[in-house]
DNA sequence: CGTTCGATGCACT
DNA sequence: GTGCATCGAACGT
């Protein structure tokens, strides 16, 4: 079933890690795409300095500021699309970057999407790479600024709940800072399937290292670093 | 393996 | 004019 309202209008980080193992649908003439969320980010208000209300309220950030389970959507380095579900109350701006899926339907769909613009044939990409990335994964949906202000509990662009657990073998999720920001970088407040192939950031971004965990101190807490594989 | 770097459009100051 | 919530090709080790 689609997530309702109600889902997304929770703190940021409870939205996130509930995100993921969610489906995100795209249905459009061409066909029905989705993936299961493995990868998410939380911006969370205008104090946390890599949300883009930390300047306050503009024309570009205005979804942030409106109800909860609306998309946020927005062009990146001139080429990318990134996909938010906006969270929390009217005028509390806060959102989950949605970063990697895992493909289900439509794969072939995706592969023609992906395609395009490149001289490579649809063939070249590997399942797993469909969908691994924000701009990535926007590129295989199809999705673009005209889905920025869609409700995601009633437009073409939907979540669904399928059922599923992630991670499957019961393996705690895992938290970490978040990927190319320059600051806030001291939040962990990235969420990840540790060690799945569409996750994205490269083998040391997909790791479930202690400080990585959940707990629940990422409401308490403060963790000042996080250890890197060596 | 690792790091660097160019592409590319627009909101914001 | 500046700076991106990126990506992948091209290099260096």
């Amino acid at each position: 079933m689609t997530l309702p309202r109600d889902f997304y209008d929770r703190p940021t980080l409870d939205v996130a890690r509930d995100l993921i193992g969610k489906l995100l649908v795209h249905e459009t003439p061409s066909g029905r795409a989705s993936g299961l969320i493995v990868e998410v980010e939380a911006y969370i208000g205008e104090s946390d300095p890599a949300c883009h209300a930390a300047p306050g309220r503009t024309r570009r950030n205005a979804p942030l500021y409106g109800p909860p389970g609306i998309a946020y959507v927005y062009l990146n380095y001139g080429m990318h699309y990134l996909v938010n579900a906006v969270t929390e109350a009217v005028d509390a701006p806060a959102a989950v970057l949605i970063r990697a899926l895992e493909p289900r339907e439509g794969i072939g769909l995706m592969r023609r999407r992906r395609a395009r613009g490149t001289g490579k044939p649809a063939k070249e990409w590997q399942e797993h790479g469909l969908c691994r990335g924000p701009g990535n994964l926007t590129k295989s949906l199809g999705i673009s600024l005209d889905h920025n202000g869609l409700n995601l509990t009633g437009s073409r662009l939907f979540i669904e709940d399928a059922g599923i657990t992630l991670p499957a073998d019961g393996t705690p999720l895992a938290w970490g800072p978040r990927i190319g920001i320059s600051v806030g970088t001291e939040s962990p407040w990235r969420c990840f399937v540790p060690g799945h192939p569409c996750v994205s950031g490269g083998a040391r971004s997909n790791y479930a290292w202690p400080e990585r965990r959940d707990p629940d101190e990422r409401t308490t807490g403060t963790r000042s670093s996080v250890a890197r594989p060596s």
